[in-house]
DNA sequence: ACAAAATACGAATATATATTCGCGTTCGCA
DNA sequence: TGCGAACGCGAATATATATTCGTATTTTGT
């Protein structure tokens, strides 16, 4: 397990020349060869920086730990995420019932996509801590949330909106992760998404006003 | 990873007399309590063995490798689980929709009590392999939860039901999941079944029919 | 009570893999 | 052109842990 100089995320020596920084991002595109075609159990440091075309002592040279090439990875998957979603949830041009299906769809497709990826992380991700930067970002968009649900059901209380945007977040995850886990063709993703998307809509429209 | 003699999971040598009937049920009583208290990265056969009281090479007398370990435990887990749903889902003094709710508000509550044990066998998960014969075992109930489903909304086609179905189970396993990773009171507990029961019923009855 | 079978033991073995370190090479700059 | 810093290398090291195997102990049937 190896958990000696874990830790530390930062680099021990920040590229300074060219070459340097260009072997940086081999082996964070390595690194993600690695874990889409060979899976989890293979992503080993020295077969990384093989897949890299470098050795692993230059791998150490700017990463501290095997960790942190895993906490590079999430981070960058969880920026171009959190992107995807603000995207479509501030389309103000699009009615809010829309924007939270179009979320779901979108986010889905996404997860689908880079399934080999994302669940590898999933594998990994008891060998390294996330960074605490990205985990408070993911709370950024929080208002943003329940202002649609706000606008997409209008009359709900505070508390309730509150739950609603948990609720989804949850939904988001939770069922984001299950489908992109059992392999399917893009239209039943679709479908899910939709029906995800109906479910929670439904679920807003029938709750209790006062 | 040591695959070395991985694959089999049916025991090298069968006990035949008491004592050692009683050693295998100490080192599966052991292996909870490790997963439990200690965590995935803990489970290792010497630690299981001690925890036991017992010595590595007696464990390796019954158990082929590590992953046979962990297999009989997610069998037991999961029999255990699909004993519960089924005798919620039978019982015929309840109505329908009422019985879809309680059987998402169990699962969920069993999820959460469970959780450590449970988290930590997704965390070993990539580590061995589920017996074919289980996996088979959870396909059993599907028609049952089709007939339910028919019950608590008429008039769905056979397409519709079988959609409908899938959903259902997808959103026990994943939210199931999803909550009880995220630790929470036994009440913010229910809130989550019961808005997944209220939006799966809301979903089911706005659907269309023809 | 005695032999054979079953069981228990745990130090030794095999292996995998994260990480280091000393040395040779290349780059930036005067 | 030359020098110091930055860089790159990969064999050697450190460690962890799964699994084996020869031996000691206990049980069972007679």
């Amino acid at each position: 397990m190896a958990r000696r100089s874990a830790g530390t995320t930062t680099p021990r020596k920040v590229p300074k020349q060219a070459r340097s920084a260009r072997l940086v991002d081999a082996i964070l595109q390595a690194a993600v060869r690695v874990l889409e075609k060979d899976g989890a159990a293979a992503f080993t440091t020295i077969r990384v920086a093989a897949r890299a075309g470098v050795s692993v002592g230059s791998l150490y040279q700017y990463f501290p730990n095997k960790g942190s090439i895993l906490v590079r990875l999430q981070e960058d998957e969880w920026i171009s995420t959190s992107q995807l979603v603000d995207g479509i949830f501030s389309d103000t041009s699009v009615r809010a019932p829309e924007r939270l299906r179009k979320v779901l769809r979108a986010f889905f497709q996404s997860e689908c996509d880079e399934a080999p990826l994302r669940h590898a992380l999933d594998i990994m991700a008891p060998h390294f801590e996330p960074a605490p930067e990205v985990v408070k970002r993911r709370d950024r968009g929080r208002p943003l949330l329940v202002a649609l649900i706000d606008e997409a059901a209008p009359g709900l209380d505070r508390r309730q909106l509150a739950f609603a945007a948990e609720l989804y977040v949850s939904l988001m995850k939770s069922m984001g992760k299950q489908v992109s886990e059992t392999v399917r063709s893009p239209a039943v993703v679709q479908s899910f998404a939709d029906a995800s998307a109906d479910m929670f809509l439904a679920y807003l429209r029938d709750l209790p006003r006062r």
